[in-house]
DNA sequence: GCATTGACTCTAG
DNA sequence: CCTAGAGCCAATG
């Protein structure tokens, strides 16, 4: 009966983290702090930016969906900060003049 | 096992 | 609004 009796269940921040991703509903945005909180680390952020973009490739993760405090692309500009921005639009999400997403309305929660 | 790094967040000025 | 410093945790070498 128990589903997790081997090794299935995700017992690592890093996987838990990777699994909150995994369930970010498109047109939704989320910040590193909330995934870390969901995850069990609040002070984690730091961790689940380093896993999106370490691990990115590992893993297929939204990481298009996945911004800082403020609702906006952390990293500094290129390619993949041009994609992030398009894919968001794409699911409706309306960045600000300073490309920021209004997190007030884009903000998911588990 | 230690030192460095990192797409973060918070507080203070 | 912007800058500077400190804190926190995990992966990498």
């Amino acid at each position: 009966m128990n589903i997790n009796k081997g090794k299935v269940m995700a017992k690592t921040f890093t996987d838990l983290v990777v699994n909150i991703i995994k369930n970010i509903p498109r047109g939704k945005v989320t910040t590193y702090g909330m995934i870390a909180i969901c995850a069990g680390n609040p002070r984690g952020a730091r961790q689940v930016a380093w896993i999106l973009h370490s691990s990115s490739t590992k893993y297929d993760l939204p990481w298009h969906r996945v911004v800082n405090r403020h609702g906006e692309i952390s990293f500094r500009p290129s390619l993949d900060f041009s994609l992030q921005r398009c894919l968001l639009e794409e699911e409706g999400v309306m960045f600000d003049n300073r490309g920021r997403v209004d997190l007030a309305e884009n903000l998911w929660w588990p």
